[in-house]
DNA sequence: ATACTATATTCAAGATTTTGAATATAGGTG
DNA sequence: CACCTATATTCAAAATCTTGAATATAGTAT
């Protein structure tokens, strides 16, 4: 394939504000979709959505645990593209952790 | 604005073929609009909607010499994304120089 | 003014993305 | 097995993006 067409595939898939979110969460490793629905205040079903369209185009994979699937990043250096990115907009991205308090998380992760 | 919303708009605006290769154009500086008529071999009336929607994001801006409008990157920055980018993806983006042979472009700047 | 050149704009059809709603599945527990 | 929990999938309507075609504009030269 061409490779701008390659490069606009993979900027497509993070062109998303709640898909930018997500990856923000993954900052810190891996991390299940309840907690995502906690911080993000979002819908599972939409979340999940979302989660796919990254799993599609190679950005995150899973791993199951129980009930819980633990979604990270695949290529820890999409981050540097994320803050090579904040470095040209001026904007520092910030995930509402306030939101965080308000919605519990009941994964074994959160409830240590 | 959201942050992410912010983020999401000016990924957007790079996530294109056309648009990706007019920026790997304007790497050497600025280009007049027949140039990259001449390298990308696509008709001016589409190169120039795509140069709108860069110019609309604040991606670029152009000077006027004459009958010929000069294109510039604004921030010379966004190079360092899309190179960022391309380590993650592993693919070098090459532009089609070939074609610029056969195609040639009348400006002053290429005709010197 | 006329004609020519370089570039921009408008319009619309088709393709793709977004997102809500409903539903399905897979694993765990009793 | 029946039921619950965490997550995925399907579907469809609305919104947005893509791109070709036609046309407009602005500067230059005669």
């Amino acid at each position: 394939m061409d490779p701008y067409e390659t490069q606009s595939e993979f900027l497509k898939a993070i062109s998303h504000p709640t898909r930018l979110a997500i990856l923000d969460i993954l900052r810190d490793g891996e991390q299940c979709v309840c907690h995502m629905e906690a911080t993000l205040n979002l819908r599972q079903a939409y979340i999940s959505q979302q989660l796919m369209t990254l799993k599609d185009a190679g950005l995150v994979e899973s791993r199951r645990d129980g009930l819980n699937l633990y979604y990270r990043v695949i290529k820890p250096q999409v981050f540097h593209v994320l803050d090579t990115l904040s470095s040209v907009t001026g904007i520092a991205t910030q995930l509402p952790e306030h939101k965080h308090a308000d919605l519990e998380c009941p994964c074994p992760k959160c409830n240590v």
